[in-house]
DNA sequence: CTGTTAGCGCATTCAG
DNA sequence: CTGAATGCGCTAACAG
């Protein structure tokens, strides 16, 4: 019915003692003494006081708040690096709002927007698909909140990026699939404006180069990254005949592929092996063929949001590390192809 | 760097016009002329204002801002409601704060703390498999401010909740079964203090009895909504030996059976037919032979949403729906067990 | 249609 | 250690 409307004035005047006492016992100043303290706490406990953060928030001009930017929620990747955000950010008393861009960078401009407005104290994002470049950002970051990347690699300004390192990764999964007697390896992989698809496309590229197998530009598909995406790269597969390996920058993408080339009688891994990237567990629970390249993933949310929430304490320093880059793991699922 | 530290006093002193006057036309009230609005307009642009909500909020006591509680982001069927309650949120201008309870109360608890010293306007609430009482929701529900259940039913005051029609739908489903031919039919529930689970064991219970299939108790496995759980149960099947079907609650712990049941040799559906609650995609893609309750989901959040922001905008109007039943509909994925 | 006045609830100077 | 005074930026009476 009515709403709480219990202020630090009415402690204040009930137990005599200055508003702003209350305001600084509230806020367990040092600078009032302990006694006080408790029978401030007492009273406000005892009155059902609750801060008006918005108050405080127009006051301090924080929020206590950092805005996550994920492309979908949906997906098993980001929902893992989302908890581990929210476990470190709540353990240090901070709220989460999360935003989901759909891959979209019109949605991704006006979620920055939003952000913006509400006056969150920093961004955590992982840019859309679709976003090659970043002056969108650029108004947030004037504002002077700190903004972290994490797992798909920026660079703007000196902000800090952690991620995986794609090149590497990629270039050990194919280097894997060649090491298992596969030539013809096939490439899923994403806009080539995006970094990480730039990195992960070199690794391949750099891997069968190493081993003297000739890069065939046709082998490599760029599309987005469902499943229905990765039915249409099995086809063109199919067309070619000759491909005995996969290597897919995504899961999804790769179990669409698998789901296809089963019902054309293809075996997997024996007659095309295949390696995804993310480690969704219905792969590993659906297709225990898929071989997959391990992300660290509720590590990266974790660490992402102590970066961030130590450059909001900080606000000063501007020694911001320029990247982070976290080891990633080849989860070997079938040992048929050893 | 320096934050836009443009407020509507600057536009008013630049132009001579009173700053209320520029708060009004800001917000397009009726009551400033169009010429007038237009100059403001122009004014406020070339300097680069935005509006600082935080002090809005704090004078208007609103934020344009729902909470979502909702168990589990990644699971699909709430991805999928998030995506309707945002669709229609953003429409009406409302930002909205998404919070996973991950099928916690104590978790549930502080979540409802966060959002009501952040002042939401209004909460959509889908409770965690721990809630079976609704102190928790008590104090937001004494602010003012609504609440509207989603999915889980509840029955707290007169909110309103949206959900499917558990009972039809598990009768119909347990029926399907029992038409295809099947007697010895499991189920998979979850905990009996919710309601939900509640109404999907009577309908699998009553079909039976329709039928005149004796019910036996221990065909009733209660537990969580895991794979893991769903091997659990399909282990215990596995002992009773004259298992024909199983009506699950869920599609994951469905999976999760028949994933197991498959290596013990078992076929599906012939030897043991399967209904899954919930449709998430995999399920069609991987297990072809699971017969699955559809829920409207995106439409769930799109309605759930709708009626929430009706009742935030007439804070008056106590005439709250009790209750809105959205159709549910039965896939069968498996022509053979027809 | 526009200006005047007065806070929303809190945190922070600056004094003591 | 505590009190008095001030204003964050905006909106909502109330006038005119």
């Amino acid at each position: 019915m009515k709403s709480n409307k219990i202020t630090i004035h009415d402690i204040s005047s009930a137990l005599n003692i200055d508003s702003s006492t209350v305001s600084r016992a509230l806020n367990d100043s040092p600078r009032v003494s302990k006694k006080t303290k408790e029978k401030i706490a007492k009273k406000a406990a005892e009155l059902g006081y609750q801060r008006n953060s918005l108050a405080s928030n127009l006051r301090t001009n924080r929020t206590n708040t950092i805005g996550v930017i994920v492309p979908r929620i949906s997906r098993n990747f980001f929902s893992t690096v989302i908890a581990g955000i929210e476990e470190t950010a709540y353990e240090a008393g901070f709220n989460v709002v999360i935003c989901q861009s759909l891959e979209s960078i019109d949605r991704e401009k006006k979620l920055i927007e939003t952000l913006l407005a509400n006056r969150v104290d920093g961004i955590l994002i992982s840019i859309s698909m679709e976003t090659t470049s970043y002056e969108h950002l650029q108004s947030y970051y004037d504002h002077g909140s700190p903004i972290v990347f994490y797992d798909r690699p920026c660079h703007f300004h000196n902000c800090t990026a952690v991620s995986i390192d794609d090149y590497k990764a990629s270039f050990d999964a194919t280097e894997h699939l060649i090491q298992s007697g596969r030539k013809n390896i096939f490439h899923f992989s994403g806009p080539q404006e995006i970094e990480l698809y730039q990195n992960r496309k070199r690794g391949y590229k750099d891997a069968l180069k190493k081993h003297n197998i000739e890069v065939n530009e046709d082998y490599c598909h760029e599309s987005g990254l469902s499943e229905k995406e990765g039915i249409k790269a099995a086809k063109k597969i199919m067309n070619l005949k000759n491909i005995d390996a996969i290597f897919s920058a995504n899961d999804t993408a790769a179990i669409g592929a698998m789901k296809y080339l089963k019902t054309q009688g293809i075996r997997i891994p024996e007659d095309i092996a295949v390696v995804g990237f993310n480690n969704d567990p219905i792969s590993e629970v659906i297709e225990p063929s898929l071989t997959t390249v391990n992300q660290p993933d509720f590590k990266m949310g974790k660490i992402a949001a102590t970066i961030l929430l130590g450059q909001i304490k900080n606000k000063k320093a501007d020694t911001k590390d320029q990247s982070i880059v976290l080891n990633s793991e080849l989860i070997i699922r079938n040992s048929s192809i050893n």
